[in-house]
Parts: C-alpha cells; structure tokens; sequence
DNA sequence: GGTTAATATGCCTTGACAGGTATATACGCA
DNA sequence: TGCGTATATACCTGTCAAGGCATATTAACC
C-alpha cells in the first residue's frame, strides 16, 4: 500500500478533464472499469488511476462484481462544489438581470416603427 | 510580453486556493493589489500573478486608479462551472430524498421492542 | 528629473501529477 | 492447477504550475 494522499479538494479533482469525462459518463448508469476505458477510450491504467483518485476524494464508490468492479457516483463532494460556488450566484444573476435589461434596450423591435409594448418575456427560450 | 497560455479551464483556474480565496474575497466589493496582499496575507508578485491568472480566464476585470488597479468579479466563468455541475444536481438531490428516507428507517424508535410506529417528520427540521 | 508607492513581470527552483509500460493481484473456469 | 480476463499498482519520465526573489514599469508628487 502506498501513503495516503493529502486528501486534495473537490476542485483538483475535478480539474482534470479525463476525470470530469469519466463523471459524466458515470451520471448515465455505474459502469465497468472496461466500460469506461472503451467509451473514453483510455487506457486501462488511465482509468483505474483516475478511479482511484475520485474513490479518495469520495466522487465514486465501487462494488465488486466477479472480476469487475462497479463505478457509480457519490454526491457529497458535488455539493461542497456547489456550496462553494453558491456564493457568486447572487452576484452573477444580478448580471443577469444587468444583461437582460441591456439586451432589451438593444433589442431591435422587428423593423417596425413601434418601438412596441415592452417585451419581456421569452428571451432565451 | 509572454506567450499567450492556452485558454484554460474555468476548473483548473479555481482547482488553486489562493484563487478561491482571492474571488471570495472580491464578492464583498472590488479591491486593489495591496488589499488583496494584506487582507490574504501573501506576498504581492503572487497576488499579482494569479490576478493576471484570473483575468486571462475572465474571473476579474481591472480598471486603472491612479497607481492602483482595482479588480472585480466578472460572472461568466462561473456560470461555465455551475452549467457543468448542474448535471449532476439532480442526481445528488435524489441522493438527499434517499438519505431521509434511510434514516428515518434507521431512526432508532426509542429502544423498544416494537418495530414500533414509522417515525415520519421533522428529520433535520 | 529624482524619489517613493503600487503593480507587473522575469528567472529559477521545486514539487506534483498525468501518462506510458510493465507487472502484480484477484477471480472464474476448465 | 493452469489459463484468460479484469483491474490495480509500481516505476519512470516529461511537463507544468506555484512560489521566492529580484527587477522592470508606471504613476504621483516634490
């Protein structure tokens, strides 16, 4: 057995695109160490060191099913992430609203001379 | 000036503490340099640097003020990392229904004989 | 223009990490 | 027991980023 790594912050983890693949791919269903080396097309030790670090971190869990082992995802470190990032999301839609409204006052109002009842709603989507 | 670095991703920019730490601290309100150095105690030429860190990934924006430049948040990046995180939040809230539910059938009913009644309310209330 | 304050940048060293390749371990089966 | 499959780990190497320190730049003010 190896010494136990300083146990790195959810956000080195999920620095690493590989990694982030192999999330995603766990979102759909678990998944064998071989089913993901194939869709990712990675190579095996690739994926079981990238395993390894996200069973640290506490981003996956694992089973053991005959030779394989199952991969499927854990949620506790997805919400420090998003604790974290909870903090800007009062900033960044106050900018939301800034661009909205910006956009609104750009908005060309279908070449018409009616510069037209306020549109509000329906913009992006 | 240097060679432009390879547009990172928003994730690695914020994998580093000090950046956290330096985007925290600007949620409250824009800061110069030197405010940054003294309220994070770190040696100037590092705040600097991951400033500039900040600013080539569009976290911060910069305005002159005399010898001074003050730093502000700039909200797209964020919005990068939660769109990606937003993929797995409904997956880890379903996690939090079957946590409940787990616990309230772990929940021991005061040590008695009975199986005794399914304890419903007020988990964590 | 010289001096001081504020900030940016260059150079160097160091450490961490990811990938490659080889090998070890564990399991199932004949 | 011996073999094939599935996965983990060890070792090596290249790369890259962060920090320390010195220095360059820019502005204000005398």
């Amino acid at each position: 057995m190896e010494y136990t790594r300083g146990m790195e912050s959810a956000f080195e983890i999920i620095a690493e695109p590989n990694r982030r693949a192999i999330l995603s791919l766990l979102l759909s269903s678990e998944q064998s160490v071989g089913e993901i080396e194939r869709q990712l097309r990675m190579p095996q030790p690739t994926v079981s060191k990238h395993l390894r670090v996200l069973r640290d971190a506490g981003f996956v869990e694992s089973t053991v099913d005959a030779q394989r082992r199952l991969y499927r995802l854990k949620p506790e470190p997805f919400r420090e992430v998003d604790t974290w990032l909870a903090q800007f999301r009062r900033f960044w839609s106050a900018h939301v609203d800034a661009l909205e409204r910006h956009l609104d006052r750009m908005d060309p109002p279908t070449p018409k001379k009616s510069t037209s009842s306020k549109k509000k709603a329906s913009r992006r989507g």
